[in-house]
Formats: structure tokens, sequence, C-alpha cells
DNA sequence: CATGTTTCCTGACAGC
DNA sequence: TGCTGTCAGGAAACAT
């Protein structure tokens, strides 16, 4: 499933794809769960839009549209300049952003198709309908996204004394924690499983008990598994695909994800999984305290 | 407010 | 072959 290494490629391979486009049409799919914003108001903010930027924020893939014309209105100053929405697309569980030519025929479960100028298309596609697609407004003074108020911190970034404060008096596992949005965001089942194992910490320890030690580990560990993702293009383990439908590779860098009963390749002792948060959790017994 | 539980959705797969 | 049941989980909604 996509979590932040896989929605930062996509969101890469499609800046690389796309920016500078502009979106000469757009048909929205009839089915209700994919739109945040209604698919009337966004397919009419949407068209005639230049793609300024495609980036990632936590899970989002985010597109900062230009105002339409594309230009300063004449006369005002550089503090009144117009600054168009952004186009928010959350992949959820099996979402796929695509960028095809026109004549690739258009597969099952597609809910966005923006055709651009180049004759190429941006298709969303999700069999699972938990992806979701919204307009966010962008301030004009900042020029940034008005919707992600609220949400967590960038887990690739944080401060050690940042990272350590967030988990300070909570009784949740730290599983649960590092799964809450609002604390990080961009952290999905994968990499907090996987990243748990790298510092040798037990997911359902409560995170306000954890030291700092423990939590400079975690942070380390963490930061260094979404990095290893991202070189390997994300991890495919259900549908997951990039921009031009190739997988990632970092599955094969699984060492307790999915590998219940498996032996640990540290130790040998066989990987357990349990249920924490409603998810499979994975965890080796010995080597995680 | 903090934390836990349920719900949404369909494809893959096991078992009969 | 074809049916039924189970499982996968991000995040919103709801309950405690």
């Amino acid at each position: 499933m996509p979590e932040l290494p896989e929605v930062e490629t996509v969101a890469n391979g499609v800046h690389q794809r796309v920016r500078g486009e502009v979106i000469e049409s757009v048909w929205l799919s009839s089915k209700p769960e994919p739109f945040k914003t209604n698919p009337e108001a966004m397919a009419e903010t949407l068209t005639g839009r230049r793609i300024e930027r495609v980036y990632r924020v936590g899970k989002h893939i985010v597109f900062d549209l230009a105002p339409r014309g594309g230009d300063l209105a004449a006369g005002k100053a550089k503090s009144e300049r117009k600054v168009g929405p952004q186009w928010i697309v959350h992949l959820g569980m099996t979402g796929r952003l695509l960028v095809s030519d026109a004549a690739v025929p258009v597969p099952a479960h597609t809910h966005a198709i923006l055709r651009l100028g180049s004759g190429r298309e941006l298709r969303f596609v999700d069999a699972r309908r938990f992806g979701r697609l919204a307009i966010h407004a962008r301030d004009a003074a900042t020029e940034q996204g008005k919707g992600f108020e609220g949400t967590g911190r960038e887990p690739l970034t944080i401060s050690s004394a940042d990272f350590i404060s967030l988990f300070r008096g909570r009784k949740t596992p730290i599983k649960a924690a590092l799964l809450n949005q609002k604390l990080l965001h961009g952290v999905g089942n994968i990499y907090a499983d996987e990243s748990l194992f790298r510092a040798g910490i037990r997911p359902k320890r409560m995170a306000g008990r954890l030291t700092r030690e423990e939590l400079e580990r975690l942070r380390a560990a963490l930061q260094l598994v979404l990095k290893h993702a991202i070189e390997l293009g994300g991890s495919s383990v259900s549908d997951y695909v990039d921009a031009d439908g190739v997988r990632g590779f970092f599955q094969l860098e699984h060492r307790v994800y999915l590998r219940g009963g498996q032996p640990c390749l540290t130790c040998g002792t066989p990987i357990r999984r349990t249920v924490l948060a409603g998810r499979g959790t994975h965890y080796c017994p010995t080597c995680q305290k």
C-alpha cells in the first residue's frame, strides 16, 4: 500500500512528466467515494489550469495549479500576486496515478482522467475506492495550501527534540502513535513495523514510556528505512506502481512485514504476527524489547 | 481531549 | 467450476 516512499516516488514521477502541462479537459466518474470536493466543482476548477509543480505532503500528492491565464494581474504588487488552487490526491490502499498516452486503454476502476495539452492523460485508478481527491485553496500571501492545518510533522525532516516530544505522555502503543497522522504524517503499516524492528522496540510498548535513547534510535531507523525505500522506488506488496506503472523493490528489504512465522533474519526466532491498532503487526520477540 | 472500535470497498485466495 | 468466507488497511465516523 502506498505510504511516504511510494507517494514520494509517484509525486516525483508525475512531476517530471506533467510539470508545465495545461489541463485541457476533465472526466470524473460517478462513484461518490473518491470525491471530497464535489465532482462538478472539481472539474470546473481543474479545467484550463497549468500544472506548476507536483510534490508530496505526508501521504498526499499535491498539484500546485496556476491561476487561470497564468499571468500576474497587470499593475499588481508582488504581494498581491494571484495564486491558483491545489489538486490533492490521496492513493488510499490501491490508488494509482498514471501518466498514459491517450491511446492506452483506460483501466477498470478509473475515477479521474485529466486530458493534457500534450495529448497524454493523467489517470487516477482505484479499485477499492479508499483513495480521495480534493481541491484546496492556497493562501495568496504564503502560497501554501490551506488543507493541511493540524496534520502531523514530516518524519524525514523532524528534529530529534521534536520527535521525542511528540510521544511524551502518550498512553497509546508506539506503533499506534507512529500511524497517527496528526503526530507524524506519511508512516503506514509497513514502515511502522520495519522501523520498530530496526530500532529493536516492540510495537505494543507504551509511547510515553520509551526512553530518549529508544526514541532517538526509532527516529534514526525510521528515517533510514524511508530514505532507503525511496531510493528503491517504494514497496510493491499489492497494487502499488509508480507513474509509469513500474513496481518498486523495497519489499525485498522487508525484515518483518508479512513475514509472520518465518525466521528472523537476525536471530532465527520465528517472526510473530498479532493485531494492534486494527492492523497486522509483525515483530521479532527476541530482537525487539 | 484521548483512545479504541467500526465502517467503507474489491481482489485474491482457501476450502469445499 | 463456482460459490462462500476471510483477509488486506487509511482514515473518517462513531463510541467510550
